[in-house]
DNA sequence: AACCTGTAGATTGTTGACAATCAGCAAAGA
DNA sequence: TCTTTGCTGATTGTCAACAATCTACAGGTT
């Protein structure tokens, strides 16, 4: 999929910082709600603070941050709300990649799906859920590149990114393996036989245990609710 | 829709120079491809530099600007690729917002699709290309408003912007007046009605005139690729 | 003439210092 | 006792100077 590059990219200082603290948020380091102090982290990166605002506010941008004025940035908090917004826009955007995949589609990538598919098999069988979530994001990644579509795999990154905070953090998600791996060789399936609106329909059907997961969301929030009247 | 807040919102100096940058790029007063240097900016507006490179990097994510390392920053070039991305983008998202607009109606928001409507068909009357393109904006907008859906109220906006800015500069798009007009009242009618499929369905194939669009881009692409080559 | 090479000016990347603003607390008044 | 008001430390917002890198051009070499 990715051809190993050769050429050393020349990486801006705020964008290897924004690299670390994205892969420590989304690592469960940092919880979230937690104060990024931008003197700490500069202290921490042996960077300016300048250079860490600017990774902040790049962070910022892809949701996993938010930012109030002169109160600073904290991790993204989850509501149930924001789950729900995530997951229905995640349904809109992998609509529209299988969709576009259709037209895209060949031999080659025909293989990178079907090797995606075993990988997921594969976490089924050994019942690990990081490895399934890990096989199901590159799985989707592959459909998403071969829509061949920058703005949409961007997007598409960004709110990924936020569900895995989210199930990072609410250590939730027990789905049913079986029926997951059912349902994404399904969904290949429809994106291989070139049938663009049955892809763009078995995508948007697909994620039913998006609905499961805003749903516990939801009872948890009211739970915590209902203790901090106590 | 929006109620006029009393409370003064603290701005800070970079989003305030981001949100007048935005304001000329977007009126042509920066024709695309225009380097924007940050000396000229800060000078331009009275600020450091530092400043106005937070107002470019926020203009960046929102893909009005491009930004090389060591190389700078410029208005955002267009190519057919990126309208066709734009338009499939826009199409998704609006799909999405019809479908939620659904469960979300209320008296009060029908009132103010239906003036939405009559502000378009007042446009259309008038034969005004720019008001109508400023109306459908305001109606679209309040689509999404009612979806109540925060992530894809942001997305919607930044796709919608970069549209702007290339119906700016290719000056094209001279749509069939009455259908634009009759295609929304199909719409508004589709998310009154409370059938959230069939909402959905109308804003897919609502977007006939977008296809045109990319395919004059193409066109001129071509032309002054092969006036390139002599 | 064509190609490499190194230098100069311009422009961005990074930094540390200063100014503005906020949250919390303590003291004064009701 | 409760409310208000003015401090104080902490933190972000802004700035101007310094370092790193790029582009273009001049000069030399083959």
């Amino acid at each position: 999929m990715t051809q190993p590059s050769l050429t050393i990219t020349p990486r801006s200082l705020d964008m290897q910082a924004a690299d670390l603290l994205r892969e420590q948020i989304l690592k469960g380091r940092f919880a979230p709600g937690t104060r990024l102090l931008e003197v700490d982290l500069a202290a921490q990166f042996s960077l300016s603070r300048g250079t860490i605002r600017s990774a902040l506010q790049q962070l910022t941008h892809e949701g996993l941050v938010v930012q109030s004025p002169y109160r600073g940035c904290a991790v993204c908090s989850l509501s149930s709300q924001d789950a729900w917004e995530l997951y229905t826009l995640r349904q809109a955007l992998e609509s529209l990649a299988a969709r576009l995949a259709c037209d895209q589609i060949t031999p080659q990538r025909v293989q990178a799906l079907q090797s995606g598919l075993e990988a997921l098999a594969r976490a089924a069988e050994h019942q690990s859920w990081q490895e399934l979530a890990d096989a199901d994001f590159v799985l989707h990644q592959e459909i998403v590149a071969i829509s061949a579509h920058r703005r949409l795999q961007a997007q598409y990154r960004i709110v990924e990114q936020q569900i895995r905070l989210y199930i990072m953090a609410s250590n939730a998600l027990r789905p049913n393996l079986t029926q997951i791996v059912a349902e994404h060789q399904q969904l290949v399936a429809a994106i291989v036989s070139g049938n663009a609106e049955l892809a763009a329909q078995v995508a948007k059907d697909h994620n039913s245990d998006g609905a499961m997961l805003v749903e516990q969301l939801r009872q948890i929030e009211r739970h915590t609710e209902k203790q901090a009247e106590n």
